[in-house]
DNA sequence: ATGTTCCTTCTTTTT
DNA sequence: GAAGGAACAT
């Protein structure tokens, strides 16, 4: 492990000198709450900071802080956040206020890209090659499938989807498969039989395979760091103070993670708000922020209650609101630093028509009459299928929109097909991606053909790949099988492309390896025809274009990979261990939410076009505009159904959900519900949310109400 | 083995 | 209103 140990060895590119007049530079500002967190004395912290009161601001304002004043290393501080949009924020904000080199050396990243980085660095000690891939969903539900069929189980009456959030579920929890078969049954669940042999089987093919799927990431980091007290200790020795964002969006296996992590002589300071966990259906667990107080040592507490993003009369109906919801840690009621601002406007609709007509016409005025910018303003909404209406309304306005999150690019077929071929050339072993592409295009390699594969697979305990392989091998020999002969000729030729990309691997360009391998493998000209068939003409998003996109993005990253390897410096993101750029490229997109690709394939904060932001109210977390439009606002949909029926901690978690979409807003905030709403085909009496209800009835007997009910072609109010 | 057509099913939220 | 599956014909 001596090599590790000089990778994670002190280096002085800094020279770090108290600077006091920068130190209080940083201070500059910050109102009193804020200024006592950033500048505290070394210690456990956790910072209770409600919607809109600077929480980013102070956060990297401490990383500053710890640098500058406490004479901290970059390169021994952690920041973790929860979403790659959040992380991207803060690195941004990072360079900004203490230099790009600084930015540069400190770990800011999710929970899993800082595990992917942990395991590439430790693979073998954590039972990994390290070229191993990281499973995307899709792979993860087609290889439960696969399980499922060899089965023979239902996949109707069981989804395999379901079994995957399933399994992920457990891992989450730290339940591996042979836990689970012994204790299970305590589980009280009637698949418990079916789900143990699926988690099982399913085990041990990703360890054969050399993958890992997203909670394994974590999962295994966590066993890693609980075995390996080397693996610990330099850790332990690295990180001496560690910053957690949106800590309330933590779950159990993230929550070990961070204790792991954590020397005693190291310091964490978490910054969180109950208030917005919208993330429990995936684990999350805000209580944690009470744990924390108990399993850390001498924890200080902070909390930062000013607004300084929105008008009082928005704060207003946004505490009304959440002071509903009976499970808070604490309550908290955000005061404005901006003033009274506008009356919200809630416009209650006769359909989904009308609604989206007068979102896009309202828009429209803002623009024309009051110069206000496209990008200041953001339609949320509380499921991605609710974007159509308003997508189509804006066109019609001619209004420029942009998209995020919605179809994703990376889960497209064809470039899941692109990228299952790329999967091969770093990891052979990889079946899922053998088995997804084998046959496609179509190279007359049935059902037949792949259970005689398997077979020979199953006797050898290999992979396809390396099943080929052998046969290869084997059909030279003289008085070869006959049966075996005939197999290998149907499988030869996609051995053979597997082999030609591998020749170019070495030789080729990143992005000109990939043009290769679409061109090659025949994916474009398969697409091609799929595209002019369904009458899918060049330009509009069709699958041949979306190939195009790859490469472009490829492009991107060859370069950006490049320049940091020159700079000798790895930004986090691409920090990994390994010289093969393909390696890097395949488990950046798995990680990296593919809603920060536009059409043309760059990042979207290089974006600068002035374009209406659409997006679900969960990845408009942590960011503002201006003006908001909170569409759909309505019983079913926020809350939604399944909300509904179940009740309790589903229900207080959609009303946060709501609580966040309103304290989105700065200046003006709508909110639009319609009464009739058609989906699918069939029309519903949706009609306002019960939480709108809970507002209105709490303002009944005031004089002044923080909002006013418009009709919009409908007669009556309810 | 492949391509067609018809059918069902499904609609949270994300790493 | 799309996407995946089953059933069928070739």
């Amino acid at each position: 492990m001596t090599d590790l140990m000089t990778e994670l060895s002190d280096d002085d590119l800094l020279g770090n000198v108290e600077d006091t007049a920068s130190a209080n530079k940083i201070l500059e500002g910050l109102n009193d709450s804020q200024e006592q967190a950033v500048s505290a004395p070394l210690s456990n912290m956790l910072v209770i900071a409600g919607a809109g009161t600077g929480k980013t601001r102070v956060l990297v304002s401490r990383i500053a802080w710890l640098i500058k004043k406490e004479q901290i290393q970059p390169r021994n501080i952690l920041a973790v956040t929860f979403t790659n949009k959040a992380a991207g924020e803060m690195r941004d904000r990072i360079a900004l206020m203490a230099g790009e080199i600084v930015e540069k050396q400190l770990w800011a990243s999710t929970f899993h890209s800082i595990c992917l980085r942990l395991l590439r660095n430790y693979a073998r000690y954590a039972g990994l090659e390290p070229n191993f891939t990281v499973l995307d969903s899709d792979s993860q539900t087609t290889l439960i499938k696969r399980i499922m069929k060899e089965f023979e189980f239902d996949i109707k009456e069981l989804k395999p989807s379901d079994v995957a959030s399933r399994i992920s579920k457990l891992k989450e929890q730290g339940i591996r498969a042979p836990a689970y078969a012994t204790r299970g049954k305590r589980f009280d669940d009637p698949d418990y039989e079916k789900i143990s042999r699926i988690y099982t089987a399913y085990e041990r093919i990703c360890n054969q395979e050399n993958s890992a799927d997203f909670s394994e990431l974590l999962l295994r980091t966590v066993e890693l760091l609980e075995v390996n007290d080397e693996v610990r200790n330099l850790q332990h020795r690295r990180f001496k103070e560690i910053l957690v964002d949106e800590f309330q969006d933590t779950n159990s296996i993230q929550y070990r993670f961070l204790k792991l992590m954590t020397a005693p002589t190291s310091h964490i300071m978490v910054v969180g708000d109950d208030d917005q966990s919208i993330y429990g259906w995936r684990g999350a667990d805000y209580t944690n922020m009470k744990k924390f107080l108990n399993d850390f040592k001498d924890v200080k507490e902070y909390l930062l209650a000013l607004n300084y993003r929105s008008s009082q009369k928005i704060l207003d109906i946004a505490n009304t609101l959440i002071a509903k919801n009976t499970d808070r840690l604490m309550e908290k009621v955000l005061k404005a630093n901006n003033g009274t601002g506008e009356t919200v406007k809630i416009l209650n609709c006769a359909n989904n028509n009308y609604e989206a007509d007068i979102v896009g016409k309202t828009i429209a005025k803002l623009h024309q009459e009051e110069g206000i910018k496209y990008r200041d303003i953001a339609i949320l909404y509380r499921n991605n299928y609710l974007s159509l209406g308003f997508e189509q309304s804006l066109s019609n306005c001619r209004i420029p929109f942009i998209i995020y999150g919605g179809q994703k690019f990376f889960d497209r077929a064809e470039i899941l097909d692109a990228l299952a071929y790329l999967r091969l050339l770093v990891n052979e072993d990889d079946d899922t991606a053998a088995m997804r592409v084998i046959n496609v295009p179509a190279r007359k390699i049935g059902p037949k053909v792949v259970a005689d594969l398997r077979a020979i697979c199953e006797e050898r305990s290999c992979s396809m790949i390396k099943a080929i392989k052998l046969l290869s091998a084997y059909v030279q020999q003289d008085g070869a099988d006959k049966t075996l002969k005939t197999l290998y000729k149907k499988v030869e030729p996609f051995y053979q492309l597997i082999n030609y990309l591998k020749e170019n691997k070495a030789q080729k360009s990143l992005s000109e390896l990939v043009d290769l391998t679409i061109q090659a493998s025949g994916l474009q000209e398969m697409y091609a025809l799929k595209d002019t068939k369904e009458g899918k003409s060049g330009e509009d998003n069709s699958r041949v274009s979306n190939l195009g996109v790859l490469v472009s993005n490829v492009k991107d990253f060859e370069i950006a990979f490049a320049k940091e390897k020159e700079d000798g410096v790895l930004k986090d993101e691409n920090a990994l261990i390994t010289d093969d750029p393909l390696l890097t490229y395949l488990s950046n997109i798995t990680l990296v939410s593919t809603s920060e690709l536009d059409e043309e394939g760059k990042n979207s904060s290089e974006n600068v076009a002035d374009a209406v932001n659409m997006m679900t109210i969960h990845a408009s977390k942590g960011l503002e505009f201006k003006y908001v439009f909170l569409v759909g606002f309505e019983n079913t949909i926020l809350p939604s159904k399944r909300s509904l029926e179940f009740g309790g901690k589903q229900l207080t978690e959609e009303r946060r959900l709501a609580y966040v979409g309103i304290t989105r807003a700065k200046q003006d905030l709508y909110i639009t519900y319609s009464q009739n709403r058609s989906l699918f085909g069939s029309t519903n009496t949706t009609g306002a949310s019960p939480f709108l209800r809970e507002v209105v009835k709490a303002y009944n007997s005031s004089q002044e109400k923080p909002y006013a009910i418009i009709p919009i072609n409908y007669q009556t109010m309810d």
